[in-house]
RNA sequence: GCCGCAUUCGUCUAGAGGCCUAGGACACUUCCCUCUCAAGGAAGAGAUCGGGGGUUCGAAUCCCCCAUGCGGUACCA
């Protein structure tokens, strides 16, 4: 597989936000490329005026750059085989189009879209399902003429051979084989001078010296149209490989086709940019999309780039679509912030809580971090489970009296901590003893002693371990708040 | 409808004729730890490898048929 020099693109068509799937067939090519020492090309597809969204290219790159995916050539980098835009590269297809008519393997077509879609619509059910019926590929020299005259802007049609078959080669799925006549006589160039995929994709990735296609699953369909293509300019065809599809979590359908929903009703993330507002480290994504359709071995989980880079191996590839698993992909992001240093996570989650408006400083950050490491699905869960100490907090009196304490008791438990808060050094060890001694005098259960301590800080039934919290909010904001409690208790 | 691809625990997968009474991970259950929640530790449940035919001494692994799922069937990619 490392006999020729390894050169692999993604291209997406900028019609809208960078997602999943997207991400997974980008990634493959990208590990591809580093893993053979070849280039990574970023070009993009964008033929189709009227789907055309401007917001996604810079979608795109950003989401690539955040997960570290960098390419060789393409967009802002440029490179030798540019541009990189299809856009910019309409005489080229052009050229190439006129090339196969003059060369009698195109063809100039003048039907209307209203009579191509009537064909469509009187042919379902048919033995051929083939939508054009190439009522062009013969015209004579007076009707061209006519049409001409009529004005009729004219698309390019690939003559396909009518009979015998094309075979396609995969690196996974070996010889797929395509019977001909069940091929359309396909559009190379729009009316509106335009390229199509099929034409734009093959001049593309000849000039471009691409020596591997990894493209998604739903390609593979349309591949005798290129082998075709590729036939036709006599050029040398790339290794092709089409990835599994990616499902989402129910097993039906693609992923992010259409937005799914998940059981609890919440919509499930798609797009690449909501699973790094969601608090998602790129780097759990790259090795969770990189387990989506290959694994190493049968135990291999945990990868850091350099290992992904070093084991990816094309031939390990699945062969049938995935589903989409969040429960392992949160699974995977929390581990990957557990591993984080402690200077590392402080900062990420300094800066998700400075974005949400609140004002943390580093070293205050730094001291929660022992405290919120191992309760952290995703950095943003950094919000909840720190919130009560950056903003006031509400809470109904009842809750203080949890844990079957009564109020009698819960109004001992408020007095004591206060008393001993008051007296004793502000750190973990010494709070903790005193504290302890406290649940022994009063002969109660430490979960409610710190039960009903907890909702007074908190406002909540779940914190992280609540020594450690009233060391961090400091002396004179827990005292505050265990006296607020009192007189809740006292109006109760 | 037609064409193509796929089919191993709920999910992601390991498995390329005997190492499989099918391994790992997520999720799930129980227990331990424990101020709550996590994390961690231990144990457990969970797939006769979609079904049916072959080939073979022997098949999850090879062949055929069927079923199901997915994808394609555009002047979209």
């Amino acid at each position: 597989m490392q006999t020729t020099h390894v050169r692999v693109r993604f291209a997406p068509s900028p019609t809208g936000y960078f997602h999943v799937g997207g991400l997974r067939t980008a990634l493959f090519n990208w590990l591809f490329a580093r893993r053979h020492h070849g280039q990574f090309i970023l070009r993009i597809e964008d033929t189709d005026r009227t789907r055309y969204n401007p917001a996604a290219i810079p979608d795109l790159l950003s989401s690539l750059s955040w997960l570290g995916l960098n390419w060789d050539e393409g967009p802002d980098v440029g490179g030798a085989y540019g541009p990189y835009y299809q856009s910019d590269r309409l005489e080229l297809y052009r050229q190439y189009a006129e090339q196969l008519v003059a060369e009698g393997k195109a063809y100039r077509c003048y039907c209307s879209p209203e009579r191509l879609e009537g064909l469509r619509k009187g042919q379902p059910g048919g033995e051929h399902s083939t939508g054009y019926d190439r009522h062009c590929r013969h015209l004579t020299a007076a009707q061209k003429a006519e049409y001409q005259a009529q004005g009729v802007q004219p698309v390019i049609r690939f003559a396909m051979p009518l009979e015998g078959v094309t075979v396609a080669e995969d690196l996974l799925r070996g010889q797929v084989t395509f019977e001909n006549a069940q091929q359309d006589d396909l559009v190379l160039l729009k009316s509106d001078g335009f390229p199509t995929y099929h034409l734009a994709v093959v001049v593309d990735d000849h000039l471009m010296q691409i020596s591997h296609i990894l493209r998604g699953e739903e390609w593979l369909s349309s591949t005798p149209k290129h082998v075709q293509l590729y036939r036709a300019f006599d050029w040398p065809m790339p290794v092709m490989v089409h990835l599994p599809t990616i499902l989402d979590p129910s097993g039906h359908g693609k992923m992010s086709k259409r937005k799914k929903q998940a059981p609890d009703g919440s919509e499930y993330l798609t797009l690449v940019h909501e699973f790094r507002e969601a608090g998602y480290l790129p780097e759990a994504m790259v090795n969770f999309i990189a387990l989506v359709g290959w694994s190493p071995d049968d135990k291999t989980e945990f990868m850091e780039r350099a290992d992904l880079v070093r084991l990816f191996d094309l031939s390990k590839v699945s062969k049938a679509a995935a589903a989409f698993s969040y429960d392992k992909l949160n699974h995977m992001n929390a581990a990957y912030i557990r591993s984080l240093g402690a200077n590392d996570l402080a900062g990420r989650l300094q800066r998700v809580l400075l974005a949400a408006g609140y004002q943390v400083d580093f070293m205050t950050m730094l001291a929660w971090v022992p405290l919120v490491r191992e309760r952290l699905e995703t950095l943003e869960d950094i919000e909840e489970l720190i919130g009560f100490s950056l903003q006031p907090i509400e809470y109904a009196a009842e809750q203080l009296i949890a844990e079957k304490l009564d109020r009698e008791t819960a109004g001992r438990v408020l007095a004591s901590a206060i008393e001993v808060l008051q007296r004793t050094e502000f750190e973990e060890a010494a709070l903790e003893a005193a504290l302890r001694s406290e649940v022994e005098r009063l002969a109660i259960k430490a979960r409610q002693y710190f039960g009903c301590l907890r909702t007074a800080i908190t406002g909540k039934s779940v914190s992280p371990p609540l020594v450690g919290c009233l060391v961090v909010m400091g002396r004179a904001p827990v005292l505050e708040r265990l006296q607020q409690a009192q007189d809740k208790l006292a109006a109760l």
